[in-house]
RNA sequence: GGUGGGGUGGCCGAGUGGCUAAUGGCAGCAGACUGUAAAUCUGCCGGGCUCUGCCCUACGUAGGUUCGAAUCCUACCCCCACCA
């Protein structure tokens, strides 16, 4: 379980197989967001069909709400969100980075004004793993402390060597976790198994046997020196069954999160995924890949799909333009999704101006099967021994269509 | 025919003597969004120019009062409601 291996590799570029409890993810891969335990306004059959082989959760927001034992007394987050493959959870370190004004840091952990009722939430290392092991992830997160892109140094060691001692405590904790296994000491539904659908919330039987692994986070900002510290400080804490990447793309500018792949990668361990934390767009994909990442996630796919913005290969299309009124074609003629199979640009900016539901839904599922058919892609073309023409050709077209 | 209400920038709609090229909203244009406090947010939105300012045109039409009018007065045109 938790096994990696590489079936090709051009340059720093990989495609690998990853094992996880709940099934089987092929790198380079896409991650789609689910914050709340849902792809923002898609249903799993949809996220599923677009080729997402897993998926994120958040360790803050469902903390918050349901609060973590709702889930876990209805089966963990596989089942309660009816999600049949891997599941990563993030830590709530995100959330000190991007709550900046509704937390207070200290070395403990993190206090939260929660910001759906106000309410003070402490989040600790240890709690954020407590969390994430009754959410049942097949991967959770080491909590971190994220940085803004362009802090200078001392902040950025502040975060980096604050996540490095709190990376102890997660490692504590979490193997505390495992030893001690699912907590009602019985055996629980097999990973991966489908419920009875009618499990009381109390139900011991509704409480699944959990495996996990915990992944850790580099940090350090823009600071060569600050990144391979992190990352040399990181691995030895390990091992690990994978390494992630995080304070990237806060911020700072691209050709700069270039620079801190390439300076990490040669260190990273070849045979463990690279995670790379909250990117990105589709060129972010694209050079991430180029530089040895093997996993993503980001919320813009969704994020920006509600809000009316489709990535094509001939560019961005905003679909509210009223040049779309009468527009008979697809979003991307090139797209194979389920959006594309079907629906006009005409209909998708009707669905826009009259606040339909489901214009937010298809331009959201369309952004999705284009990242992950990035990864797709690029996969493809690492097996064939294609991927430097394949990404040649890609950024060509991608950036000759007014992306930049 | 009578009585009352009303005609404001592409649309809706505030504004009843100077601070008004005129509040808002919609539509339109442009932009942002990267481990989700976001189906959100920002800017522009009569025209022209020698553009941190200046000049035109503008609140149904035509006159008038006033230093000054979308705002007050007169006439006319049109719309709505009710009564005949």
């Amino acid at each position: 379980m938790f096994d990696f291996r590489l079936d090709a590799t051009a340059g720093a570029a990989r495609a690998g197989t990853l094992d996880l409890p709940h099934g089987t993810v092929q790198t380079p891969a896409f991650m789609p967001v689910g914050t709340h335990g849902t792809v923002r306004g898609l249903h799993p059959q949809e996220v599923l069909d677009a080729g997402a082989q897993i998926i994120l959760g958040n360790t803050y927001h469902l903390h918050l709400r349901p609060g973590e034992e709702v889930v876990r007394a209805l089966g963990g987050l596989h089942r309660f969100s009816s999600w049949p493959k891997p599941l990563l959870t993030d830590s709530g370190g995100f959330q000190v980075f991007s709550l900046e004004g509704l937390r207070d840091i200290a070395e403990h952990g993190v206090t939260f004004k929660s910001h759906l009722d106000g309410s003070m939430r402490t989040l600790t290392p240890e709690s954020s793993m407590e969390i994430q092991w009754a959410l049942g992830a097949d991967v959770a997160m080491a909590f971190d402390h994220v940085v803004p892109g362009q802090s200078d140094r001392a902040l950025a060691a502040e975060g980096m060597e604050r996540s490095l001692r709190w990376l102890d405590r997660c490692r504590g904790r979490h193997a505390e976790l495992v030893a001690r296994g699912t907590g009602n000491g019985e055996r629980g539904m097999g990973n991966g198994e489908r419920g009875t659908g009618n499990a009381i919330p109390d139900s011991p039987f509704s409480i699944p046997r959990i495996e996990q692994t915990l992944w850790p986070i580099i940090q350090g900002g823009t600071h060569t020196d600050l990144r391979l510290r992190s990352l040399a400080g990181t691995l030895e804490r390990g091992p690990w069954t994978g390494i992630a990447i995080g304070g990237l793309s806060v911020g700072e500018p691209k050709p700069v999160m270039h620079r801190v792949l390439e300076e990490l990668e040669p260190h990273l361990p070849k045979d463990r995924p690279r995670y790379l934390m909250g990117v990105g767009f589709p060129d972010d994909l694209v050079e991430g890949i180029a530089r040895g990442v093997d996993l993503f996630d980001c919320v813009a796919p969704t994020r920006n799909g509600r809000h009316g913005s489709a990535w094509t290969m001939s560019g961005r299309v905003n679909i509210r333009k009223a040049s779309h009124r009468l527009d008979a074609a697809p979003l991307d003629p090139d797209c194979d999704c389920a959006t594309c199979a079907r629906f006009s640009r005409g209909y998708l900016r009707h669905l826009f101006m009259a606040e339909e539901m489901l214009g937010l839904r298809l331009v959201s599922l369309h952004n999705i099967r284009f990242l992950l058919r990035i990864g797709e892609q690029a996969r493809a073309a690492l097996l064939a021994g294609t991927f430097e023409s394949w990404r040649r050709e890609w950024t060509a077209r991608y950036h000759g269509n007014g992306e930049d």
